[in-house]
DNA sequence: AATTAATTAGTGGTTTACCGCTATTTTCTA
DNA sequence: TAGAAAATAGCGGTAAACCACTAATTAATT
């Protein structure tokens, strides 16, 4: 039995362009073709391929949406993003939500091909453009510099206490401090840091990995 | 001119070691070898690398505090990590903190050297084997599973407005709604994603990708 | 058409966070 | 060793968050 691929894209260049990658394939047979989000969820009622090839950008649905409702109805089967944004917030949204792979648009034949093997054979694929990202991404987030660096020991022990979800009374129970101690702490955190409550206190800390 | 490499670390092998990968390096001089923390904070006063050698667990000051206080005073020293611990968290945070390189001491000889090397010539380096973990993370980390994908649309939208830092007040503003409705779904999502407070919230948003 | 889930709104109350002060002691550092 | 920065503690007060209910209206789904 072969690979049964559908692919989900409001371009037919793309569906053509996937074909003729597959042309030399034969053990993968292009069975669905939907060109917005609502006839594909519609057909894979009927019909369920072993890999969505899954468009970021359909008319109707989000990628985001469309992916946790099928993956929520039918978790068999391997959804492979293939997208134009190589935005990584979002492709790390999708690789979060459980889809297998995400490819961009741009690729080579050789990997797309590549991808839809990988995926359809149990594994997990990203772009090597998008994996390069991934590591620049680690070096470039650093708004650390001038922000985190200028707290002091005690206040980076409060905001990890914060950041764990304990009240100021029990950061004073803790540290063996006064509460009026704890938020002064606390209030001198949300001067440094130029947030406006827990919340912005909480995102800076996971933001700058201080947490 | 050549490069000058300063090793901070307490095992004298991984000095020795690095020193015979260098053989054949002639660009590169081992200027000083330090085996503790304080001992590297006193010489670099004197004497400041091209490049820092710099092991994770010196016995006496941690590596984050290092690191730290080095890029603070000395920002033009270049500082490539070589740890045993391939814990992404530790990898993310130290490169956050302005390192230019981390490489694990299991390294090949070539792997070591091109690290140097790359560091020494302005770029940045991560491990391959570290690379690899990067991308497998992003598809591990699939918390989102059982908790976020039941959250309503509304619950959703008012997540990511408590973690854009709006007081309830605000949203309810925002949403033409109540504020009570928006107290009813702050609760509803406390109970949902298991957390304390606000705090619990976003973090949960953060790492799910909801925001 | 019936049922369920979601959204809305309310009451009444407690707890926690937030804010601006002052002020002492300790620790760091120039 | 003097001065600065950090950590400590307090006062009085407001704003916001948290909690447990009830309940009507509006999608969504079967």
């Amino acid at each position: 039995m072969s690979l049964k691929l559908a692919i989900a894209d409001d371009h037919p260049i793309v569906a053509n362009g996937i074909r003729s990658i597959l042309r030399d394939a034969p053990d993968i047979t292009v069975t669905d073709i939907y060109n917005n989000g609502h006839s594909l969820l519609n057909g894979i009622k009927e019909r369920q391929p072993d890999v969505l090839l899954l468009d970021m950008q359909l008319p109707d649905i989000n990628g985001p949406e469309l992916a946790t409702i099928i993956l929520k109805n039918y978790p068999q089967v391997r959804i492979l993003i293939l997208s134009s944004t190589d935005v990584l917030l979002m492709v790390k949204k999708m690789l979060k939500l459980g889809c297998m792979g995400y490819i961009l648009k741009d690729s080579d034949d050789l990997t797309i091909l590549k991808a839809i093997e990988t995926v359809q054979s149990g594994g997990q694929f990203l772009s090597p453009v998008l994996q390069q990202q991934l590591v620049e991404d680690m070096f470039r987030t650093k708004k650390t510099d001038r922000k985190t660096t200028t707290l002091t020991r005690r206040e980076k022990e409060i905001l990890q206490l914060i950041v764990h979800e304990h009240t100021n009374q029990e950061i004073a129970d803790k540290l063996f401090i006064s509460l009026h101690t704890v938020e002064n702490h606390r209030i001198s955190l949300l001067h440094k840091l130029e947030v406006k409550n827990t919340a912005g206190l909480v995102k800076v800390a996971l933001e700058t990995g201080l947490a």
